[in-house]
RNA sequence: GCCCCCGUAGCUCAGUGGAUAGAGCAUAGGAUUCCUAAUCCUUGUGCGCAAGUUCGAUUCUUGCCGGGGGCACCA
């Protein structure tokens, strides 16, 4: 509609310049947008405002002689000059109504876009260390980044979703020093338990089951082989727990890529050698340091350190420069916000090996606080005493979860009271969604039964030429932007477009439905309106499939 | 000290270079013989402060103030 609202304005200006009413072609670039009053009209663009100096005349003037070129008649009703020169649209019912089938015959795809012209996408989130179970935090990074993964696929961009497990390095060894301590403690050995352990009762747990499966025999073995043994067994089965966590979350991966594998295959090696070659890393005091600061970071960083051992940035370095060789055109990654320090000197890689700085891009999601009935939770990961993914999710359910974690934009902290997501009613927000849903599921089976129609899912809408309520011609202007909603929400990265989106259909839905029914004696009317919540039904699902939240025909 | 995010209604947060800045909660009152009341309707106050850019700034820039998070040859 948009898009007609803009060539009609084009055209305008074209034939006002031919007949000599406005000195200038030019036509700079405008909006085209919905005013935020009703008595504004239902389109409105700021061409005359922007073309004021292209024209060198008032807007008011420009917009005068312009709109004398607009024909009226068909969709648009009337359109008027209005404020410092905005030119104000009305438009017939009958522009909104085409919309019912559209979706009904789109169904699952209507809303789907090619603003991403197939570019090729990564998207790289929760990346956890297998060493201890996923936490809250970790449940919003993987959210936002699976709904991000979500949102861009729906959009035309060609996305890949992906875990980069963190399975070498000291964590690691730190893991498996921790649970070979604890095996000593269980076997009766008097042994303190460091401070720079994992404190965690799962490390126990651990123990326990290589006991069960091992037996004791292992206990005398030489330190260095039972913490390799004991670090490998720990990850192994840390990474299969959090990859239930994850498919309980809704959450899934086109790839898990082991940071060990960058060591295997020597690709870790042959990064160093090839920046090394380019000066781009250097030695001084006996390590590795990379050249960040020629890319803007505050000071150089350590690659390999002066004992010989790699840090981790020299496997993100491989790493972030495999991506690309994979053929990604952007590579988004999905980080804590305690990790921002880290931007720089990953896109000092991406520059130093030839990308562009726009070709990488980070989403920094902020922290959350953790409420029960509006009081803090302590969580401190040194004490292990942290509430995990698996806790939330059991408790208050993976659709409430995921809504939550999606309600606010990730620029925020986000407040999180589990009492508020357990509750059942218009405080939280995933219950008013879903039941536009599950109300709309229940009209339709009446209908059914009533023999209004012949099945509750059907692919052509009727008599839309009734819809003219108040409430549903809104319902219906809500209906045509969720392609547009779609797109900005793939283009900033902030599925809470998605979230917004569904808060002001599903308001929009429940005042209609208090308002009139749907079912009534005039056979006409009732079809229409079963085709328009049918629509409605439809756009509420495809909306919440995109932030991973289910969409139940009953509650 | 430096870097990142935030500062909008009593609270939690949306939002926009433009015409009268929104929602939920909280408060108070009301709606159900009828498709699910997990719903709806009615009821007030606000863009942290100061300069700059602009025809126009709550929005962009800078500085200050306030809150959160970072600043290792740790991750």
């Amino acid at each position: 509609m948009k898009q007609i609202i803009r060539r009609t304005v084009l055209d305008a200006a074209k034939k006002a310049f031919e007949k000599g009413a406005l000195p200038s072609d030019q036509t700079p670039n405008m909006e085209v947008e919905e005013p935020r009053h009703s008595s504004h009209g239902d389109l409105s663009t700021n061409f005359a405002m922007v073309s004021a100096s292209v024209q060198k005349m008032p807007p008011r003037k420009i917009a005068e002689r312009l709109v004398s070129y607009i024909e009226i008649g068909g969709l648009i009703e009337k359109v008027e000059v209005a404020g410092p020169g905005f030119i104000n649209f009305f438009l017939s019912n009958k522009a909104w109504q085409p919309v019912v089938d559209e979706i009904l015959e789109q169904d699952k795809s209507y809303g789907n876009s090619d603003v991403g012209k197939k570019e090729k996408v990564q998207v790289e989130f929760v990346s956890s260390n297998p060493t201890g179970p996923l936490h809250v935090g970790h449940g919003r990074g993987a959210a936002v980044g699976d709904s991000v993964g979500n949102i861009l696929s729906f959009a035309g961009f060609d996305v890949q979703k992906e875990y980069y497990i963190n399975d070498s390095g000291r964590q690691i060894r730190t893991l498996g020093t921790s649970v070979r301590l604890r095996l000593l403690q269980k076997a009766g050995k008097n042994i303190d338990f460091p401070d720079d352990c994992y404190q965690g009762d799962y490390i126990k747990d651990l123990a326990d089951l290589i006991l069960e499966k091992e037996g004791d025999a292992f206990i005398n073995k030489d330190e260095k082989e039972a913490i390799a043994f004991c670090a490998k067994f720990a990850a192994e089965i840390i990474l299969q727990g959090i990859k239930e966590d994850l498919t309980n979350f809704g959450v899934t991966f086109d790839q898990w890529f082991s940071e060990q594998s960058l060591y295997d295959s020597g690709r870790v090696q042959k990064a160093i050698d090839d920046f090394k070659s380019k000066d781009m890393i250097y030695e001084k005091d006996e390590a590795l340091w990379f050249r960040t600061t020629d890319f803007g970071d505050e000071k150089d960083r350590v690659v390999v350190r002066n004992n010989g051992l790699a840090t981790y940035f020299a496997s993100d370095i491989a790493y972030h420069v495999e991506k690309f060789e994979r053929g990604f055109q952007r590579v988004i990654d999905v980080w804590g916000a305690d990790h921002h320090g880290y931007i720089k000197r990953i896109n000092a890689i991406v520059v130093a090996s030839g990308r562009k700085s726009e070709q990488f891009q980070v989403i920094l999601v902020q922290l959350v606080n953790l409420l029960r009935g509006g009081k803090p939770f302590q969580m401190s990961t040194r004490a292990g005493e942290f509430v995990t993914l698996k806790e939330i999710v059991d408790e208050v359910g993976k659709d409430a979860a995921r809504f939550m974690f999606l309600s606010r934009s990730y620029d925020s902290g986000l407040d999180f009271d589990l009492e508020v997501a357990k509750q059942k009613n218009s405080e939280n927000p995933v219950y008013y969604v879903q039941y536009v849903h599950a109300r709309i599921t229940g009209i339709l089976l009446k209908a059914k039964q009533e023999n209004l129609i012949q099945d509750i899912d059907f692919k052509k809408g009727e008599h839309l030429n009734l819809l003219n309520a108040e409430e549903e011609v809104s319902l219906l202007k809500i209906l045509h932007t969720f392609r547009e909603n779609v797109e900005k929400s793939a283009l900033e990265l902030h599925p809470h477009v998605i979230f917004n989106y569904l808060m002001n259909l599903a308001a929009a839905f429940h005042g209609y439905y208090n308002r009139h029914k749907v079912i009534t004696d005039d056979r006409e009317q009732t079809l229409a309106r079963l085709s328009l919540v049918l629509g409605v039904k439809k756009v509420i699902r495809n909306g919440l499939t995109l932030l991973g939240v289910s969409a139940p025909e009953r509650m």
